[in-house]
DNA sequence: GAGGGAAAGTACCAATTTCAACTAATTTAA
DNA sequence: TTAAATTAGTTGAAATTGGTACTTTCCCTC
């Protein structure tokens, strides 16, 4: 027999979902109004300015922005296009290639960066206290990890 | 000068993304695959069950899906075509429309639904402690009041 | 060192989503 | 009462996304 969410429970879960996609919204929103970027680029640009070398293979980038390798090949191909990176071969493994951060990628990120991170705490993190923000992100670790954990 | 998050806000506020994204992703396949539904359309088929007559305004429907006018209209031609629900006309108000469930609607919801919650519950509220799923819903309910109130 | 399977990435196609323009009905206000 | 402004909803084209098949290269085992 099923167990049906109580009143409670469904009120909690559709907040969630409700939490998520306003914020969401009202990020990009702003992200593509005032600098041209989505979400999906900034993460992008985040995840590569935060390597070595400004560069990371296709595949850890999919991995790592939880995207499909086929939805970040063409949002790779859309920002090369836009000048924001650049893709280069891989000479240790000849499969692979690298996506780099071009000089304007960096520029961009820059540029959005400061507003995007306001936008964050002003939505985000300055609504709630630091307890509950905290608990907000410990119940979210523990929700991805039992996801992750049991797709093994 | 921009406040740029912590290492501990950076790392909360990774996981609500990926927890979000994980857990849709799952719930979303987990429908597909076994009841050809996606959660847009379980989410309509539940709204519309919630009402007296079956039915709901096209406009309700959207704002309570969050959903733009547009990808409403065109995700509820999809379900009429699919037979799930239909359209019928307003009489009061004779620019509007309601959606309206069908017989095959409420079997097909009837259907899928305890699969659906046990997938929520599995992912979701069993991975957390009755408080902790209270706190992540409380935060959630205080992020969308917040967003909602500024846009006004 | 040859063959078979796995991995990296892309390309193509179908489905979904967005954006802007559009029609038609309603409301407002002069 | 009628003209202007709003609102409900749809439409079609363009952009994004997802699935799958394909190519190339690598790894493993014999």
């Amino acid at each position: 027999m099923t167990k049906w969410l109580s009143a409670d429970e469904q009120q909690s879960w559709r907040s969630f979902i409700a939490a998520w996609t306003l914020l969401n919204h009202q990020l990009n929103d702003d992200l593509q109004s005032r600098h041209g970027l989505t979400i999906a680029d900034y993460e992008i640009l985040v995840r590569l300015s935060e390597t070595q070398c400004r560069r990371m293979r296709m595949s850890e980038l999919a991995e790592s922005t939880l995207a499909s390798r086929s939805r970040l090949s063409h949002q790779v191909g859309r920002m090369e296009a836009a000048g924001l990176v650049t893709r280069e071969e891989c000479t240790e493994d000849r499969r692979g290639s690298f996506a780099v951060l071009t000089e304007a990628g960096w520029q961009a990120l820059a540029d959005a960066a400061p507003a995007h991170v306001t936008g964050v705490r002003t939505h985000l993190v300055d609504v709630l206290s630091k307890s509950e923000f905290k608990a907000l992100g410990d119940a979210c670790q523990k929700i991805t990890t039992a996801i992750s954990q049991e797709s093994d």
